[in-house]
DNA sequence: CAGAATCCCGGAGGATACTG
DNA sequence: CAGTATCCTCCGGGATTCTG
């Protein structure tokens, strides 16, 4: 995302997180550690580039951790790292919020098909 | 931003908000009515295009409301709707997070100017 | 398994001019 | 003041191939 021009708090955040993926991995390694192929089977939609750019971006924001163990083949973990902590709850209360719209707009959905006529 | 594909919440909800502006714009609503100007000024780095792209979508969600006075020249109001202000726990947070990721960064330069010769 | 390297595209976002 | 209308740029993101 471009570079921020307030440097408003929510503008800087958003600049780290905006973005389709980041706060969806996140909220995965909240759980707990994962592997790359793991999080793949997770996030069917992202593209083995953007999991790499985004896990850097991530690493590289100290948010998260990167553990290679040396076996054959490799294997390689993600984790939170205590700054990473910081975005438990900003996950916590977005999930509530996108828990709540699903809802709402199943909700829509339903009414809509109660009564047809007043579909536009 | 494309369309989600699992249906995950935080998907959603990201798919919704994870714009560069769209919180921003939400974060300045939550202390208040605002008319289009007065976004424009409190966000300098937006165009007028994207402003009214993403109010259009904010207001289609049904998160802000449209108020238009009939005075001359109009008067535009935009303001939190009910379902909208399900987005004030969103902004705190957010907001908090940005704040603490902002300080950590201008501590890193601190450092960074106290021990030049450790840079890379 | 966990990527790196390449090539590519659509759409988010920007700049500018015009208007009721 | 609060937008439309156009045109354009750039980069987020995808598809595919290759590798230690």
């Amino acid at each position: 995302m471009k570079k921020t021009v307030t440097g408003c708090s929510v503008e800087e955040a958003m600049h780290l997180l905006g973005g389709r993926w980041r706060l969806l991995i996140v909220s995965y390694l909240v759980d707990g550690p994962q592997r790359f192929n793991g999080l793949r089977r997770l996030m069917p939609g992202i593209s083995q580039r953007m999991l790499t750019l985004d896990l850097r971006a991530l690493e590289e924001a100290g948010l998260i951790r990167r553990t290679v163990y040396p076996t054959v083949p490799v294997k390689v973990e993600y984790s939170l790292t205590e700054d990473g902590r910081r975005l438990e709850k900003v996950v916590a209360v977005v999930k509530e919020f996108g828990l709540w719209l699903k809802d709402r707009d199943a909700q829509k959905v339903e009414e809509r098909e109660a009564s047809p006529e007043l579909v536009i």
